[in-house]
Parts: structure tokens; sequence; C-alpha cells
DNA sequence: TTGTAAGCGTTATCAT
DNA sequence: ATGATAACGCTTACAA
């Protein structure tokens, strides 16, 4: 038997007889193959490919030809990115279920800022689950990535951080929880948030309630204590909550357990049938405000007449009608757009540093004096 | 000069000193590194993190403890990429920006259900536009991917199957045009929308409308002419349409352009402030009769009294309100899921076969007997 | 402009 | 249970 090594072009052993009419297996043409079919050397091939170097014409052509002769498709990737030690992939690191991250309109803004500023890095997107400990080793550990990115991860990423840490890998964290030297993109939640409570204030109101986000992983729905607050984990709901608590330190404070329309409905119900009814309701997502919306109007309460409402992220939500949301507008792509800067930078060499956004406040027609 | 040769670990030339202190350039750790330090062989070292041969307890401790004090993450997924010939990672090729894809809910669902297949193949998924002729070469052609899935992809990604083909992955399509030989995931989407169809004239509607998906990549909105229908490349809008029309033949078409709720509205203001008024609107998706019904609402027609509405999909639409929505249920997350089984199982050697799937007419409370 | 040579770090096989 | 060996396919520095 001549050979009966393995092959990892073929996944199995390869025997040096196919199993039925003795043709040698098909293996799959190398570049060595095809600069011997075109009688250049491999390098000279290999440039062809990359075109890190010139080549005359006429090499070039015999290259080309001699490769789409025998079916050759280009540079093994698996080959290329050992030799080069890049892959060429970026890990995006969420937390939970991808159907719930991208039900989120500001998570697909801002994963759509990210792609965008990761091509010109030439790097594609690897979605990855955070769960470190999972049956069979962590997909972090083990996947060919040259950087990770962790979206909307609350302290859960604790361990996510450390591979990627031992890794070595570079690494930038979007409005999460990471802690001193990783370069982080930032909004300026609090200061945004109560701009939007003084613009309620300044209308009048005092008899007013919050609808948070979900405050940690337990997302759980109901009322605010602080015991509760003091667990809460998500940085972005602390954040805006604390802004309003400023202005509206007695406001009663319920939470969410999604920021989603339906999620705003409930939670509205509840602070509309209580006594005293509030005379703003300020939500700390667009979606969530689209929901205490369609429950005040459900209840015959008129926007902004009978109730003021507010949201957060500017974010164009589908199917809320004519309102004109007040609300503060985030800059979601930019935030991923830079969160791919920074990798493409820290990739090329450079330091990674973090960045700090602002959000812009944006009187609507959903806000009005209160009434009296 | 020792050694000036092109380290891949350091992505730059490694000088034998570094350039202040003296220090050797610091080198990663490999495996040999991580052997040597226990006193085993690196194949035994291998063997350890792979635990794919049995190793005694004490010498597995010793690697352990030999890669702990060197800080060795695990052995290089490049590296080990190329031996095995397997990145562990599969493409999902998307047609057009992440933002429109990750908008609508079925998509969403189907992603979902597609990492979940995978991930029994210890897979996850690279994010890959179908853009085949970008500067720089496809991403398609170079990413070190096992397999690839097309997702909602007309016929604009003759190129990216042409390119999936040339590198001889493993393949699967998800209703869309591949012709032959590649296993596709399909639905019965001409059975279930004359389903619903059939559902709406029984009920005593004559004056009909649609409203449909996106029918190509221009996804211009407006009314349906033959020679638009001929252009078409969207695979379920047009199958979709085609059972309608195989019940109502003479129903006036109106193309929305995409699956939104907003989309649904701006169409239903078409048609409902046409005469004759229709008395029943087939929305070719749920989110679009979400639309629907909020326009019919917004004119102060009842729900299903003064119009009956229908949609496709049957997903959760957030928003919709206590409307049930009439519809045909599709099993968008096993669609995803048969997919990632299907590439498992051509990745493990078997053949890959196309996966068929029905859907579920659902009876809901917008639709009634037409009014007279 | 092209060729030569030396690995990149790992893991499957086979022998012990 | 462990070790020696031989690839995996490519890209780069350097010489010609």
């Amino acid at each position: 038997m001549l050979s009966n090594r393995f092959d990892p072009r073929n996944g199995a052993a390869l025997s040096s007889e196919n199993g039925c009419d003795g043709t040698p297996a098909p293996r799959r043409p190398t570049i060595s193959d095809v600069a011997r079919a075109a009688g250049v050397s491999p390098s000279t091939a290999s440039v062809v490919f990359s075109g890190k170097a010139k080549v005359s014409d006429a090499t070039r052509d015999r290259v080309l030809a001699a490769a789409s002769d025998l079916g050759y498709a280009g540079p093994d990737p698996l080959a290329a990115s050992l030799r080069t030690g890049r892959s060429g992939i970026v890990a995006v690191v969420l937390e939970g279920a991808l159907r719930r991250t991208f039900l989120d309109p500001v998570t697909i803004a801002t994963m759509d800022g990210l792609t965008d500023g990761l091509a010109s890095a030439g790097a594609d997107v690897l979605l990855l689950r955070d769960e470190p400990h999972k049956p069979g080793g962590a997909a972090l550990t083990t996947a060919p990535i040259d950087a990770a990115v962790l979206l909307g991860c609350s302290t859960a990423t604790r361990e996510s951080l450390d591979i990627v840490r031992a890794r070595r890998l570079p690494l930038v964290v979007i409005e999460g929880d990471a802690g001193d030297a990783v370069p982080q993109i930032t909004l300026d939640n609090a200061e945004a948030a109560a701009g939007i409570a003084r613009h309620v204030r300044e209308l009048g109101h005092r008899e007013v309630a919050v609808v948070t986000l979900p405050l940690d992983v337990g997302r759980r729905r109901g009322p605010v204590s602080p015991e509760r607050l003091a667990r809460a984990t998500v940085a972005p709901a602390i954040q805006r909550l604390a802004g309003i608590r400023g202005v509206f330190p007695e406001a009663r404070v319920l939470s969410a357990a999604a920021s989603s329309i339906d999620e705003g409905v409930i939670a509205a119900g509840t602070l509309l049938d209580a006594d005293p009814r509030p005379t703003a309701i300020l939500a700390q997502s667009d979606m969530l405000a689209a929901g205490v919306i369609r429950a005040a109007e459900d209840r015959g309460l008129r926007v902004p007449e009978d109730l003021s409402v507010t949201g957060f992220d500017g974010v164009r939500v589908d199917g809320l009608g004519a309102h004109m949301l007040t609300t503060s507008v985030q800059p979601a792509t930019e935030k991923g757009r830079a969160a791919g800067a920074q990798i493409a930078a820290m990739l090329a060499g450079q330091a990674g540093e973090s960045v700090h956004f602002t959000c812009r406040f944006r009187a609507g027609s959903t806000t009005a004096p209160a009434p009296r």
C-alpha cells in the first residue's frame, strides 16, 4: 500500500486507489500544481493571486489559465491564514439568543455600522453567543478570529472577556462593563436621559413615571426596588435611570422585560390604571414609548394632550403612526462603525482607544404642557 | 543578524532583539513549548487539549500546568484548521444590507434555527453580504469557511453560487433560485397562499386586493403589471401571488417595498382610497397585514366587519394589538434548522437533500363574511 | 521579474 | 499511554 495517510482535504483516510474503478482519489489542486502547470514557481503563482508584487502580463495569464484548467479556485484560505496569521474574521459576541438580540432596532443599526467599519479592514463578522461554559468548549476559544467585539453584554460576559484576553486578541466593548484597559464605545446615557427629563419638567409635569429597559439577564418585568437596582447589570438602563432620577427622584419606575412595543403596552397599562395617573411617562427606548402611546390611546387618552410620552434612541419605529416621538437620538450606527474602526486600528498595530458618543435631544409631538 | 524572517504571530519582521532593552521579542508559546515544559511530546500535549485519545491523569495535569505557566491559551485555531481542513465556520450569504435583512422577523427566526442546527455540528455563522464583485475580491472566495447557506437570495446571487461551487463547498439554499443539484429548503408558498385565498372567497368576498412582498432587488413600490411580474426574481413573492391568482385572477395587486408595517400602511392607503374599495386585502406577510389593519382603522374602517385582512408567516407582530391575524403559519425556525442539519450532514460526508415544508392555515379574527 | 527555501503550529498515523 | 514523523498549503525574505 503506497499511502494511507490522513488527508484533511478529503476529511478521511486517503488510499492510493478509489473504491471501485482504480482511479486515483481526486485531490484538490494546490498553488504548486498550478505553478507547475504554468511553468513558474509557487511564489510567482502566489503573487499572481495576491497581487502583492509585479508580475508580467504573460506570466500572469499563464498562471490564470493553468488555474482555470485545473479548476483551482484560489489559495486555500486555511493555509493562507496560518501563514499570514490572519483569518479576516472578527467575532461579535452577543448576550442571549440571536432572536432576542436582533429584535432590537438599535442593535441592528449598531451591527450595521460594525460590519461597515470592519469592511474597510477587510474583515467579516462571526456571530457568537456568550456561552463560555458550553459543552465541547467555547467557540470563542477555538474560532479562528483576529479580534472580538462584545455587544450589549452585561457582566455575565466576564468569562468571555477572560478567554479573549488569554488569546491576546484585540477587543472592543460596546456599552458594556469591561473594565480598565479595554477600549469601549460609550454613550452619555445619563446626561441624555436627564435632558429628556428636564424637558418634561419644564412642561410642568410633576406626576411622572418611568419604564426602563431590562435591568439584568433575568429580565423580570415589574417595579424597580432599590434592592433590585443594586443588582442591575445592564449599563445603559442603569445610567438612563440615574439621569432621570436626578430630575425626578420620586418617579415611579417599572422595568420592562424587553425593548418592545408589547412590553411598553404592558408597562403603561399598569401605570395608566394607577391613581394618581401620571401625566408623563418616560420610556427608556422608542420601542417602549410606542407601546406606551398605544396603551394610552387604547384607553382613550390623547397623546400629548392627556399624556406626554418620551422615548430614547431615535430609531424609526415601524408602525408608530403619525406621532413624532420626543426622544434623544443616539448615533447607533456610528457606535458600531467606531467599534469597527478601533478593531481595524488595533489589527494594524495601533493602540485602540475608547470612543464616547453623545445623544441629541429631539423634541417631537408626543410631549406637551402638563394638563391641569 | 541571526534572523529577520517574517513572523506571522507578530505581523511584522521579527528581529532577534527588541528595539530598546535587548529583550527577545515576545513569542507566543506553542504546543511544542508546552510539551517541552511538561516533558512530553507535542502529540501527547495535542491530545490533552483535543481529548481524542486517552491520557493518564498525571500527564494531563503536567501538560495543563505547563500551559497555564506559559500562558498558553490552547491550540492555535489557524494551525489546527489547516491541519484538520476545517474551520468550524459556515457562511450565511445575505442579499442586501444587514439592516434590511434583519428587519424581517421571518429571517431572524430562520437565522435562529440555522445557528441552532449548525451548533450541533459545532459550527458558527459568518455573516456575508452577497457582493461578489466587491473591490479587493469577494469575501466568499477568501473566507475560511467549511460550507455556505444562501438565505433569501434571488437570482442576483448567481455569482456567489459559482464561487461556492468552484470552492466545492457544501451548500444549501433557503427559498432561493439555485437550480438542480443544490439542496434547497422550500415552502409550499403557492398552496398556502391559495388556501388563504379560498378561505376569503368562501366568506363571500369578490372585491379583493393583494399586497405583495418586494418582487425583485429593485424593491419598487407600486402596481404589479404582467411585465413587471415577468421580471420578478423573489421566489416566495412570485409563488404566493400565483397561489392567490389561482383563486382571484382579477385581484388588484400592489407591491410593497419591504415587509414592514409602514409599507403595509402605504399600500393599503392606495387600495382603500380606491373605488370600488376592496372588502378584503390579502397581504403577503404578517408585517404588511399589520400595516393594512392600521391603515384601515385610521380610516375608521372596522376589521373584520368592514374589511377582512390576511397575512402570511404566522410570526408574532410586535404591536398588532388585540387582533389575531388570519394567516398561514410557516415553520420559519424549522427551515433554518433544516438547513443547518443538511449542512451538518454534508460536512459529515453524507449527501445533502432538499427539504420541503408546508404552512398551516390559521383562521383568526381579522376575516369575516363580506359586507353586503 | 522570478525562483529558492524556510517555516507558520498543528494533528493523524504508526510504532513502541 | 506516549513518542517520532510527516504532512496540511501557503507566503515571505532574500538571492539571482
